[in-house]
DNA sequence: CGCGCTTTTGAATTATTTCAATCGGCGTGG
DNA sequence: CCACGCCGATTGAAATAATTCAAAAGCGCG
């Protein structure tokens, strides 16, 4: 089932080759599988021509024939899926560095969506799975990132089950949120590119819980929201443990799919 | 961090090969995908002996090392992890035919347990990944085993998130439950071999909610369990609707992970 | 500087949890 | 064979959390 928004259309290609690598601040750890994978599936990537797509426009639709692979070079990406009536789960985002398509098999199972102006480099998967075939070297890699997807699947399948909903739930997704391929916009601010509505649909709540949760984090001093788009963080450690209790943080919950 | 409950000691090899095959209901369409990745894999676990693990058991904890992979061959199984204190999320049942630990890449990051008695096998992870190097039809079964389990996390995902939270989620457990290779008592009986605080521990909800709202079902008439441990399905259409308005579902949410 | 849109805040309603008590099956021991 | 106690499941009532609907506020863009 093919369906279209008319509001998104395909996404539009473009040959703007400035990039500002203003990547500043990026504290995630990297596991050595990460690197590796990414690496090597990158270089799949290189020689295709990076497409601009505007914020808010549609890069994949859910049903689509999953016919290529893309490639997020620089904004920020979700992935949402339509469930009920006007109900949306936005299952993940996506940043500088990540990858869309590669655990597909057939159809995309989710729509992808500029959240901020993206560039993007797309290759088919016809010859993304030829190149895999040929390399003895993208074989591990392939698997290696589909395990880290699955890894961070499964983090973010427990993060929703969380009891004291709403607090735990935000923290822990800011706290993920630091350590992502995420320019900073400076020292001790931390860039949130997404909108209210996007963190309710992606952690289950209504976009004014979202809200109120926020609010009340700043009242306790833990984060403290400059505009619309940053957080400052006051109290990182305080919202460490409020995200989630934080024994088996910082190892488990940062499985990313980062190719870089 | 290795934990062993002084409780669940070890899995215990047995030979007990009296297989009673009474698969008598399983109404899970079969992906083309689903197939030829189990076929291929399943045959890796022909020659390895079969144990049996007593109900409650664990047979892998969360935080080892992940030198086995296992194949549940009869019963069923839970993964779980351990979140803040004392609580516990399950992250999946697993039936007779599914892998355990294929998309793991050095520790387990769930503990096994038996829900019911099992018999499961297992082979080294140094072996499988020999194997699937090895062949060549391995390869594309194993890639293709990984974007199922991704499938299924993610439709997992996207059911924790539902709003109308506690109807939706169990119907939607329920629906799904039927599509396991599950041995049925007898026709029209949908049997749940886990108890309600797995159920309540897998769908982020309390015991007594989840009770609630099999109450609630029965009054009317939807589905009427009988004793702890089968459901009567009285009204399926009704269930799949209320599982989460059905449009996209029997296509999506019924990948599984299944090797036979 | 205005307007439109997102976000925040408020108040009432609904859903879910919590704590506590009861039920019901099942196995053991008298 | 029956009584007892245990354990999982159910039910009830009060407290809490989250949603809904509605209105006000604030940011950002022309």
């Amino acid at each position: 089932m093919t369906q279209r928004p008319s509001t998104a259309p395909t996404a539009t290609r473009g040959h703007d080759d400035a990039m500002q690598n203003n990547h500043a601040f990026d504290n995630a750890e990297k596991t050595l599988e990460g690197l590796h994978a990414g690496q090597s599936l990158s270089s799949l990537f290189v020689s295709s021509t990076a497409e601009v797509v505007a914020a808010g426009k549609a890069i994949c639709w859910e049903g689509d024939k999953a016919n290529h692979l893309f490639q997020v070079e620089e904004g920020v990406v979700r992935l949402h899926r339509i469930i009920g009536e006007g109900r949306r789960v936005i299952t993940a985002f996506h940043f500088a560095g990540d990858l869309i398509g590669a655990s597909l098999q057939n159809d995309f199972l989710v729509t992808a969506e500029a959240v901020t102006e993206c560039k993007i480099r797309r290759i088919s998967r016809k010859s993304f799975h030829e190149e895999v075939a040929r390399s003895n070297a993208l074989g591990p890699a392939y698997i290696s990132l589909l395990c880290q997807e699955a890894a961070a699947a499964h983090e973010q399948m427990g993060a929703a089950c969380r009891r004291r909903m709403r607090e735990e739930r935000l923290c822990s997704f800011i706290v993920k949120l630091r350590s992502r391929r995420n320019p900073q916009p400076r020292q001790g601010l931390l860039r949130v590119p997404m909108n209210r509505q996007d963190i309710a649909d992606h952690l289950g709540l209504t976009i004014e819980t979202v809200s109120r949760t926020i609010t009340k984090l700043a009242a306790r001093n833990i984060v403290v929201p400059e505009g619309r788009h940053d957080l400052r963080i006051v109290n990182l450690a305080r919202l460490v443990q409020l995200s989630g209790d934080a024994d088996d943080f910082s190892e488990n919950s940062c499985h990313r799919v980062n190719l870089h």
